[in-house]
DNA sequence: TTCCGATTTGCCCCAAAGGACAATATCGCT
DNA sequence: AGCGATATTGTCCTTTGGGGCAAATCGGAA
């Protein structure tokens, strides 16, 4: 099947990638590996979703680095470090930036496979969570310019000549405006309008950290 | 004054926690400090917020149990781990469990500064959500049942007439519940009614961790 | 028993939103 | 020139939301 997830090892050590690989294939996952960080992201474009296991040291990229990029890129993949020579300092870093765990070699069957469990099922919510946000998103995308002004305005509670009048133009066309977004948005009533804009961060007084689009 | 933080250091070790003490005294801190968690929790109540500087190992009661009773009791204030002979599994869960830091002592002056200037600005921000929140749910908290029911039903964009019919009342008594509901939240508009219910997850299709109300 | 808050409701009126039907005006692209 | 998307506007009518004014009911607290 093509909606599972796969699990990819990001490791320089071959005979560790492979007997990994190995235990988890038996265990009943898809398995990708690759032996170093810059291979794994000139593969991820087109890759199936799922998480990483990522070594820590590795030459050229390291599993930091690669982490960070795959935080640029919106790539919220979770990410469970494994590593031979790990510190405090190190292990803190990587979970702060998000690791779902850090452990370290030799890894037990069964620790390895929890944590993976672990990473799958937050995975799962966070994926779908972000899905709901995208659609919402792209939903908002579908709107003009000029109906993106209105939507802005009546979500803020603006009434219609309100609208019109720092607009430029009559009523009876934010009328018009207002009938298309709604229709566009799929919403029946303005409730929804408002709580679709509330959930994209449409509105909201200020900050709001990160959330891109993500895949 | 009195709005300025605290820091709060929790060890068993004397001599350590009066070091401490006076280095961040030096710096401008104000500080207190506990020689066991048991004793930290009951002195919390009354305490004024601010971070914790919190040992690992300590009798009786470790730090990682006092981080969960801490969360246990919607007390989110940032804590940084300080350790003698920390390992990885206890940085990682201590992180994962919502620590800001987690360090080795010895600590140096400039580590520790750091670590805290980071928890204090990062405390500041979540308070600062956590007060707009606690705000809304104060004003929510003021209506009563029967206004809790309409303003649920309106803020998902039932019309009045389908609550009236819901409730088994009249339209008109919808209206007054409704006047009376959009005074006490102290909103002009609908909009700003539906935006708070989104804010304080009244609304939202499923799934809401955690977020209950904190001091 | 009396007072208060909560709940209910009627009548009447105004403002705002929404929709039907129709038409004009731009602008970019084929 | 012609087409399609976008923006604009008008008139008319209906549905909803919002309030003013007044009043009745009910249950618990003083």
């Amino acid at each position: 099947m093509n909606g599972a997830p796969v699990i990819h090892i990001v490791d320089d050590d071959t005979s560790f990638r492979t007997a990994i690989s190995r235990v988890l294939k038996v265990s009943g996952y898809e398995v990708a590996d690759y032996d170093s960080a810059t291979r794994f992201l000139r593969a991820i474009e087109d890759a199936r979703p799922g998480c990483i296991l990522l070594d820590v040291k590795m030459p050229a990229l390291g599993g930091l680095q690669l982490q960070e990029e795959l935080v640029k890129l919106s790539l919220r993949w979770p990410i469970i470090f494994m590593t031979g020579h790990g510190d405090i300092p190190t292990s803190v870093r990587a979970i702060k930036a998000g690791a779902e765990d850090f452990l370290s070699k030799p890894v037990s069957k069964q620790t390895l496979l929890e944590a993976i469990e672990r990473a799958l099922l937050r995975h799962a919510s966070i994926q779908q969570h972000q899905d709901r946000l995208n659609s919402l998103k792209s939903l908002i995308s579908a709107l003009t310019a000029r109906e993106n002004e209105v939507f802005a305005l009546m979500v803020r509670g603006k009434l219609n000549k309100q609208i019109a009048h720092q607009l430029g133009t009559s009523e009876r066309t934010i009328k018009a405006h207002r009938h298309v977004v709604m229709h566009k948005l799929r919403v029946q009533s303005f409730a929804e309008a408002v709580s679709i804009a509330e959930r994209v961060g449409l509105l909201a007084p200020s900050a709001s950290p990160d959330a891109k689009d993500v895949s």
